[in-house]
RNA sequence: GGGGGAAUUCCCGAGUGGCCAAAGGGGGCAGACUGUAAAUCUGUUGUCAGUGACUUCGGUGGUUCGAAUCCACCUUCCCCCA
């Protein structure tokens, strides 16, 4: 099977340039093709997977990978988001978040092959008057606004700077192909008119056609977005997210997503995810297991992938290693009040929360109800494997006396 | 530049002087039902103490016995006219 065929039945692909085209040059291992990421953070986020997927596949099949990071767009800040009032960042933050961003993504692509480029080499130095004069005079006011992207926002106001992005995103195509020999661009298909906006701007300028991919935007089937919980969006990075995290977030996909995810997340040969189809009620769980087990190891190796599936065999089906549930080490010179512990072991926010807890019947200590909220545990019960606390339905937590 | 409107607890959104820790919905958390799913039903949802105290309604001052509610100034956002 060729990539593009993979990427089509995989339900990623959304919208080319041109079919023929992309699928001679990616079929054939000669695209050089570029996906933009912004460093707002140190870490990736399960939102960042597909396009990290695509490239994944695209370098397998013999393509070269360039991922742009955003520090020149960065600068500015993404104005859409307004709630996060454009904090300015430092230059070395964006950096240091770039660098981040490299580590983490060596788990999905080659760096040799593959290469980090930072449009705030060449967007941060732009001369106003030459950069209109180059580039701004290729681009149709009238045009951008029947753009989906931007008609849509009219109604809500769109300034100036926002109006801008195609232009800088189009430029770093243009830049990305003159000077490394780029010939597509990939991304999430909310950025399709932006990323059009380069290949016109080559088209124009240098005659050349460059062409563009896009991917399906991964919805849940709520329509939210993936990876965004109550507490935060779920991190690639282990101090921040961790592996049994992690692996519990995608073990907890709904029913109606196991097959899409399999499909558009994971490595998983088709043929296997195509056996799964046919499953339903609690034989999708098995499929579950094995969606989270894959994106585990593919992000955090598959040591850490094993040690979460025990974690959570041992919860879940009592027949596990308990070594690696989510565990506090606990100072104890005297009791300890049940409250405090939920507290020191951050599975509530507050006393009030906590009392609320117990008062509902929703916690449990080595598999006794708590009744009381004036409970309290003796030092000896820390010693050892210590206490397994069981807060609501799922959420487990290890607490054991520090050595 | 001129005129008008808005800012409320995680989000949306009621609330025009005491009955407001603040309606309702969403979300969250918990219980029941289950398959570590969904849907549904129920409870709960500022903090700390338990018949109470403290902090909260964009910011700063003021009026008042008493303010989310009234006044002044400031900040931010939106709309209309130019």
């Amino acid at each position: 099977m060729t990539v593009f065929e993979e990427l089509k039945l995989r339900g990623l692909l959304a919208q080319t340039t041109g079919e023929d085209e992309v699928r001679e040059l990616i079929d054939n291992g000669r695209a050089v093709f570029y996906i933009g990421f912004d460093p707002t953070a140190n870490s990736l986020t399960v939102g960042h997977f597909i396009p990290l997927i695509l490239m994944r596949h695209l370098q397998k099949a013999g393509n070269k990978p360039i991922v742009l990071i955003g520090g020149g767009t960065t600068m500015i800040g993404d104005p859409t988001d307004k709630t996060d009032m454009r904090n300015i960042m430092t230059v070395e933050q964006i950096d240091a978040n770039g660098e981040r961003f490299k580590e983490q993504m060596g788990r999905f692509i080659d760096f040799p092959p593959a290469v980090m480029v930072n449009n705030g080499d060449w967007l941060r130095n732009l001369n106003y008057m030459t950069f209109l004069r180059d580039v701004g005079v290729h681009f149709s006011v009238n045009q951008m606004l029947t753009a989906d992207c931007y008609r849509t926002r009219l109604e809500k106001g769109l300034s100036f700077l926002e109006f801008n992005y195609m232009l800088m995103q189009s430029y770093d195509f243009l830049y990305l192909h003159e000077n490394y020999g780029v010939n597509m661009q990939c991304g999430g298909n909310d950025q399709w008119a932006n990323m059009l906006g380069g290949t016109e701007l080559i088209r124009r300028k240098l005659g050349h056609d460059a062409h563009v991919l896009t991917v399906t935007l991964l919805l849940t089937s709520e329509g939210t977005k993936m990876g965004k919980t109550a507490k935060g969006a779920v991190w690639l990075d282990p101090e921040k997210t961790s592996p049994y995290e992690f692996y519990q977030y995608f073990r907890n996909t709904a029913d109606a997503d196991v097959i899409k995810f399999l499909k558009m997340l994971t490595f998983v040969p088709l043929e296997d995810i195509a056996e799964m189809e046919g499953w339903e009620g609690q034989q999708l769980n098995a499929a579950k297991d094995r969606l989270a087990y894959e994106l585990t190891a593919l992000v955090h190796g598959e040591a850490e992938a094993e040690k979460a599936k025990q974690a959570a065999r041992a919860l879940f089906a009592g027949s596990g290693d308990m070594e690696n549930v989510p565990t506090t080490a606990v100072q104890a010179p005297g009791e300890i009040n049940v409250i405090d512990l939920l507290l020191l072991c951050g599975l509530v926010p507050s006393k009030g929360e906590g009392r609320r807890l117990i008062e509902q019947g929703g916690l449990e200590i080595d598999g006794v109800k708590v009744e009381s909220f004036s409970e309290a545990l003796a030092p000896v019960r820390f010693a050892g494997d210590g206490v397994l606390i069981k807060k609501g339905k799922k959420t487990y937590h290890r607490a054991v006396s520090v050595k």
